[in-house]
DNA sequence: CTTGATAACGTGCAATTACACCCTTTTTCG
DNA sequence: CGAAAAAGGGTGTAATTGCACGTTATCAAG
């Protein structure tokens, strides 16, 4: 059993941990990912469109657990880019259903075989089961936010 | 035993599952030590150098896994506010001695008070023997990234 | 039907991060 | 010694993030 108090250092800051190993992480991605002419933040958005269809933007904020605000400025270049789409819903003028246009199915292909290099190698150094218990973890503790 | 290949979605991308989670986390906190007037990323530095001491930027920069550049960057505020200093080390006149000074210690303190009941309330509801176990594993993942 | 509340979304502004490139100082080695 | 290499550090520029606030559209009550 640990006592909490022994983790009221800011050593054990469980937000400093978390964005710390976060960059870390994210340095290696970003570096093998370059080549794909998408910056780090698009990928998760197009992949996200490309399984789940039209989404509104607080929805798919929602499930990238990103500010909604936040995703609005990532959807302009996309939209300057053809790769997604931003209509304004039939139903409700108020909301835009985003999806993916061909042109961004396309190049997610793309990106996404680099991305596979830079988990393949992930997984490999980590440990598939160890990766499997901490993405489980990690989800419990974002619930947690809410 | 888990198949790498179950893991190559990107929908268990390490960087991206980290990064959303460090996101959602990193908004409780900062909205607990808003009062205090730091940001995020000035209560770490300053808690570092209450703890270490004087400081080249890069040593300090490799202790928080921070880009020497974005260390730099953070130092100017605390500098012109007077919460540490950076003389040139006498030997090496390359290197900046990065140290906390007395005004800072006690903005450490006071941000510190606030950091405490953010940590504890993340701690209890999380867990202390589940956060001990989880931190340990984030810092294995930062050492892969070496 | 109109008026106030609410929902969905965008913008202004500031903080955070990092790559590419630069300058200065020290060290290495012929 | 003197020139080249290496080490320490800063700046230009761009991407990422999010709070406060504003705008437009829909809904609920009277």
């Amino acid at each position: 059993m640990t006592d909490v108090e022994a983790l009221l250092s800011p050593r054990h800051c469980v937000s400093n941990n978390l964005q710390k190993t976060a960059r870390a992480v994210s340095r290696l991605y970003a570096e093998e990912m370059r080549p794909a002419g998408l910056t780090r933040a698009q990928f998760p958005i197009l992949s996200m469109l490309g399984t789940l269809g039209a989404l509104p933007v607080s929805t798919l904020a929602n499930r990238l657990y990103m500010e909604r605000t936040t995703l609005t400025r990532h959807l302009k270049p996309l939209e300057d880019a053809a790769l997604v789409e931003r209509p304004r819903s039939p139903d409700d003028a108020r909301i835009r259903l985003i999806s993916i246009t061909d042109a961004g199915r396309k190049k997610l292909e793309e990106a996404r075989a680099l991305w596979t290099q830079a988990q393949t190698r992930m997984i490999e150094r980590f440990g598939a089961d160890e990766w499997q218990a901490l993405e489980d973890t990690l989800r419990t503790l974002r619930r947690l936010t809410r």
